[in-house]
DNA sequence: AATGAATGAGCCTTCATTCAT
DNA sequence: AATGAATGAAGGCTCATTCAT
């Protein structure tokens, strides 16, 4: 029962499904077919709108980047201070919709996939550089230049360190606990640079 | 021209391939026939010598656990003070034969594969324990218990997200960096420590 | 924007694109989807205005035919003697309209396509069988009834080879040449027979 | 049950099949899955065995272009005069292993895949070459050089034609009727030109 | 009249794995 | 010890075709 207009709604089944059975498999080695049944349709309507696996691959990949750049755009936004910058940030970057077992599992995986695909890598070297300006922006007023992106890159490698361990964990992600570890690194990073300046 | 005692070269031929093929393609979806032609043999000997592929995959990450372990214990050794011994667990961890792309790359192939087959998953997680708990003995004199494991969790993340994001810059890893960022992040947390009980 | 009346040069459209694919081609191995747009439409159109991909087919291996013959035919209209007449056979079948690489490719296939389908087989014998006739006619008036067999069928004979042989060459058909071969494989032919009479 | 030295026997086994089903089906579009069945092997070897379906064409193609000129060399090795050669060549070309309703149909979808595939109509251009000199050594000493070429391209079109034509026939090809059809074509031609001469 | 939506069938190809030698 | 031979299973992808709208 063919309507119009299907195509956003189907492509977005599609993306959500990648994600999910890519992060359950923790690999990008998961049958289109797999993808498409999940999404409710065929596999052969998943490569009508997507231009083969490696299309819905990096579109899957190219919405996780978005979302969570739009996530930290609106957290922002609602930020007065440098400091609540920062902090919003780590809270976004540990919000439900990021820091969830698949979507982390879906990340480690475009991450390696970005090793031996350079469309992949163009895309991850986007927000990659996206997420450092938006620290270094709150971060410059608060510390020297050099100082400041050494604080960038700790923070960031921390976060991804977290994702990465946290949600092998049998337990499951502990968000609060991730997102004190990263708090106390700013604070002690900050008051160690204020003591020494004095 | 068969050799006798062949077994433990061909093994570690073997190894060796998987490890800089993984690597390379930043995923487990690697032919086994490519990695015997790379280890010098037929794939069929592959399979006399490992059982099945998944054989290969499994030996070859125990071996990459092992040799971190290893290193690991023989830094401890030389280590004279709490101090010392992380730094030895820090330097050890950037050394040139642990912080190499490819090897990176398969140990995060490897995390991956552990979400979904619990054998790796029981491999990765008596490395993490180890790892744990030679932290822990060194910070234990250090800090109290609580702090000492928000201690070791952070550092241990931090190490793990220095791998991810170093190895993936278009200029390759910087160790010495990779090993101040780790430092600081220590020293930070330990005068604030002090500081406070103070 | 549907307008009525469109039926004749929608199938048009569809027929001069098969053409020209399938001789791009060498092969009817060609998507409908691919022929409907070069036609300027959908592919469910085609569907609609003929029945199925081999509709597409038999209908453009007919309009081949059928112009062929016509043209053959205004050509015999115009000629005044048996010898007019085969000059005319001669000269139309290596017309600008037929002697035309795409064309003459699309034939080829044709005829292939008639060795497995019976369709196209019958389609083929009646062109076959007129043609025939038409030399016939004319050559009967200048050699006994069996030579004319033979010549007819050496001359049809040899523009089928011509056809092959030019339109693959890489400066393209000559027709000039092409003519002149047909014209002198039959003055030769005829003079030996007149000779020989004596 | 695998033996060794297996390869040229199944390249082989392959090659026939490919003609004989490329033959029947007048096209390329055979699946290789049928045309290894009918080999005798599974579809996978016949892929371990040549490159691709690409690979069985293009070698199936060189093995009938092969299997032609040997014939054509060792008949011209029996021949002693130019007449003779001549008439060697065509004896041969309609030969029972050439002149065979499926052998013809491959060479006919080969003539036709040359038209898109440059490796195919390499393939057929040195063919093309061998025999044209071939006919040319022959006819030099029969005819001035202008002259021979003509002859030389006028009896190559008409053996392809009469392939084309004969092989389409309901009752099947007859070779005596061919060879006489070239062969008064040759002698009318000798015949005319020495008259000329005079 | 015209088309986007949708699918089942089939094809090319790869690959892990087994077996006889 | 070592390997060429061999295959079943599965995956990516294309395509002819149908159906609502």
């Amino acid at each position: 029962m063919p309507k119009v207009g299907m195509q956003p709604v189907r492509r977005q089944s599609l993306i959500n499904a990648a994600i999910s059975l890519i992060g359950e498999a923790g690999s990008l080695d998961v049958p289109v077919k797999d993808i498409a049944v999940r999404a409710g349709m065929s596999p052969a309507l998943a490569f009508h709108y997507f231009d083969g696996k490696d299309g819905i691959i990096l579109e899957t990949m190219r919405h996780l980047l978005r979302e969570y750049s739009n996530e930290i755009r609106d957290a922002l936004k609602r930020a007065g201070s440098p400091q609540a910058r920062i902090d919003a940030i780590i809270s976004t970057s540990f919000g439900a919709s990021q820091f969830d077992r698949n979507t982390v599992a879906a990340w480690l995986v475009f991450y390696l996939k970005s090793y031996s695909s350079p469309p992949a890598a163009r895309l991850l070297a986007v927000y990659t550089a996206r997420l450092r300006s938006n620290l270094m922006h709150a971060l410059c007023s608060l510390a020297p230049r050099a100082e400041a992106e050494r604080l960038a890159e700790s923070l960031a490698s921390l976060i991804d360190g977290i994702y990465i361990r946290q949600t092998l964990r049998p337990g499951g992600p502990d968000a609060k606990e991730a997102i004190a570890l990263c708090r106390q690194h700013m604070s002690r990073a900050l008051a160690t640079m204020a003591a020494n300046q004095r």
